[in-house]
DNA sequence: AAATAAACGAGACGGTACGTCAGGTCTTAGA
DNA sequence: TCTAAGACCTGACGTACCGTCTCGTTTATTT
């Protein structure tokens, strides 16, 4: 067998998690700028090299942090009432009301800016969204129901959603319940 | 007026222009991250007073680089043959085509960060990527002319034309012409 | 000319004060290991890049310490009695007391380890010592005088009374009045 | 009896020998700063744990080097052929020899720091430049057999002559066959 | 033989300090 | 009075080692 039985202690479990707590905080309160490891390792009670030991960058912290659900954690599982458009226009009305609440507001940049320095953010961040329930099921299920025109490409749905979600929050102030019924109404157009 | 017979030299344009050609030049070689006040100022041979006189960051200074097109110079003007659908493909395609380019790579993810810190960077990318003309006239005007349904939200339409670029933009390898092809069906469904 | 009007502020002589006095300080509480280029920094209200800037390793600062004379300052001028066996005495208990008194216990082992790690704390040292006035005066008019035998090589005479001394010195508690007369009776035998 | 009957398996011969090689090889090396337990570790092939129970400090481990021989190790064994001055100038050139060599030329440097901010290495390092016989049989006996002046301070005589040398040691280049022999002539001057 | 205990290799841990980079402010001399 | 140069304090970077502390394995002794 195969150094399967390494020698030596094991890895810290309380640290990696004090680790990721101190992480997912600091960018909560700060901005993914202003994220530094020294002060992560302060508030971790660790030593900075325990981070660089186990993550390459700030980056890799910040999606192991949505991995984990230390970000971003209550939100964007899509209801399923029967009616699409519904369903989607309160998930987006969801997420806009978390991103216009006051301690989040720089909470959509910090993570634009991590995702646009990681692909591992990119794809994490995207996946708590909802999309790969939204997608994979939703989408889908109302194509072969009929309730979206056959050959609807489902991909390209949600990254338009997703896509003018998050060029509006970056715009300060260009995110409210109006945009996402507009947008609604583009992408899921009531048929006939 | 209150100033305007100021004693001393004047602004000087070729520190300016220097420090703008330089700030671009970085931007395009290492990223907007590894920017820097004081490469822009030894490469533009200039103090760093000069530059932080004249600009209050460094996001600032990308935004003016934007503005005077030494960032994204030659781009992005959409075409008008009267046919909507394939002038917007032929724009994305323009678009992806510039940022599948090697040397463009990483361009996209610096001029995200730099949108998500600077309002004014959002704003002037926008325009850049040829919003406003797309915008303000071909829509309006297709709209008009019945080539979109009456009501088509033109701004949400820009929004998540660009929004999907810059989300599959952010994913590395996600963004092809297949890709804006099923885009631009999803969004300028062809009618009757 | 070359270069004669440069440009911009001139180097702080305040800072450069308190690095060297907040060195010297450290040498003697905590001794030339633990002497850290950080705390220096802290306690002399200076970023380590002005320490950097100006001296390239914690050994070169201590050597200006000694050439400052904020080490071992009060010590260490050789009277000149006309009796030499009895200046010599008085130079070398003068130098044991010193390095007896409780508080300079460690500073010879500290100086010794700084000045093998760079000549220039050596050299200078070695001066502070009090061997260059001793040597240059002294012995050479010593030898004149007929109180040293002619050729005496007065070089080696120093080298050998304060190698004795250093030596010693690094063996705890091994360094008194005793051993110094013993020193001189040897060194200096008195002459028929 | 203290420990008479212990379990478990004894110290092993194998990693004490390699980490003392390795130890010497790193202080011949690269000196006695640059020293590390980490680094001797990694060379023995051995755990830290296995220095740390051991040796208290890297000094000790030094000290250790020197009583095994495993620094200095042919050295410095005055002969005895009647002659004293011969015999001591011989010795002393031997020791100049040696630290002129190219290797050996910060070695040093690195003893006397390791002697520095340890005792026993101090003292170690005395026996092993040949003081021990050197003092203990042929300056006393010179004394008996007249060669020395009655009443001669050996031990005094000992230290002068290596203090001598270990201080122009540490001026580099200052050591010199010329320099042992007028340092002969001042200690040990021709009788009668 | 089984239980026990120490020494071993490996290496993770909380820390301290390193030497470097850049930030943004301030000072000086030249144009 | 604007500019180039650059010294200054601050603070974070990523690295190297420190000395301590587990791990699981390997011996040797004792029960």
């Amino acid at each position: 067998m195969a150094g399967q039985g390494r020698r030596g202690p094991k890895r810290s479990e309380e640290a990696r998690i004090a680790i990721l707590t101190a992480a997912a905080e600091q960018v909560v309160a700060h901005g993914y700028d202003h994220l530094t490891i020294e002060r992560i390792a302060a508030a971790a009670r660790v030593g900075k090299q325990t981070i660089y030991r186990w993550w390459p960058s700030r980056s890799a912290l910040v999606a192991d942090c949505l991995a984990e659900r230390l970000l971003l954690s209550e939100l964007f599982v899509p209801e399923d009432s029967g009616d699409l458009r519904a369903d989607v226009t309160g998930w987006l009305d969801n997420i806009v009301g978390f991103l216009g609440a006051p301690g989040n507001a720089g909470l959509l940049h910090s993570l634009v800016v991590a995702a646009a320095e990681n692909t591992d953010v990119a794809t994490r961040l995207n996946d708590r969204l909802g999309m790969l329930e939204m997608l994979g099921e939703r989408f889908t299920a109302a194509v072969a129901a009929g309730q979206l025109p056959p050959g609807t490409p489902v991909v390209e749905l949600g990254d338009a959603l997703i896509g003018a979600i998050v060029l509006r929050g970056l715009r300060h102030g260009a995110l409210d319940t109006d945009f996402t019924h507009r947008l609604v109404d583009l992408l899921l157009p009531p048929w006939a």
